[in-house]
DNA sequence: AATTGAGGTTAGACGTAGTCTATTTCTTGG
DNA sequence: CCAAGAAATAGACTACGTCTAACCTCAATT
């Protein structure tokens, strides 16, 4: 496994090209995101990186992801509001929301375009576009 | 005001149009929603619907809008983690969110258009399409 | 090796949006 | 006008996320 393109020392070179001081914790929680490369919300980062007896704390995590995604490492995706999503792809791209399931899956941002962007309100700057595609399972119940 | 357009007797037939049995709280409610065509979260509503002595409880609000929702008489928008925003809009429209001042703007569904969504995954169909342009006043200081 | 101090981690209290439950009140058909 | 189902209510409760104040780590300095 050494040669993961997300091993352990892969991880630390990343966080020190964004500024990020590579901890233990810090590497653990951007393992936990790389390596998998799914989107997880901040609970599901706790326990994955306490699998065995507990080691980092709620606030680390949630310390850890709101650094990371200052610095840009990563990518908060909002879709569920009881949530938040942690996102390890930079690249432009968009989501699928099974909201049966609760899970994330990406859009490539070679696919899907916008066209026809309204000028912004006058001195505003775009921060983000995000794309939400909201899915259901055909057969599904309503409530 | 009584050939406004949202007036509390069309608002009531807006209601019964979309099955929902029109009580005092809901019209109200709905009137909040529907007279402003803002975009309101649930404490804003409360508040509105509340000016005078307090006439609606929380647990009616939120009843009520997930009522309302559920109905499609109204669509939630969620862009703010911390809350979700009710819209009277429902016609197809996207959203400025203006990460400063926490505000929401149409943008029109006439405008913007997506081109190239990939095929879904099997057996799903889709629920809605949010697209959401995240904007900042350009001299804002970040923290 | 001891000191220092800034950055990092921690437990647990706290804030708060939204839900739930048990009870009361309203609405409406007859 | 009455009964029964629908709706509204207060307030307890849940859960995500934040905050605080104490503690730990480690590199730089002496």
């Amino acid at each position: 496994m050494e040669n993961d393109l997300y091993n352990r020392n892969a991880i630390v070179d990343r966080l020190r090209e964004f500024g990020i001081n590579p901890t233990h914790q810090r590497i653990e929680i951007a393992y936990a995101l790389f390596s998998r490369q799914e989107h997880l919300s901040a609970d599901q980062i706790m326990a994955a990186v306490n699998t065995k007896h507990s080691e980092t704390s709620k606030a680390t995590v949630y310390n850890t992801l709101n650094l990371f995604v200052k610095r840009k490492l990563i990518r908060e995706v909002i879709v569920d509001p009881s949530k938040v999503f942690y996102d390890p792809n930079t690249h432009v791209h968009h989501h699928f929301y099974d909201l049966a399931a609760g899970v994330l899956t990406d859009i490539d941002g070679d696919e899907l375009h916008l066209t026809g962007l309204p000028k912004l309100p006058e001195g505003m700057a775009i921060e983000s576009i995000d794309v939400i595609v909201r899915i259901y399972p055909k057969q599904h119940l309503n409530s």
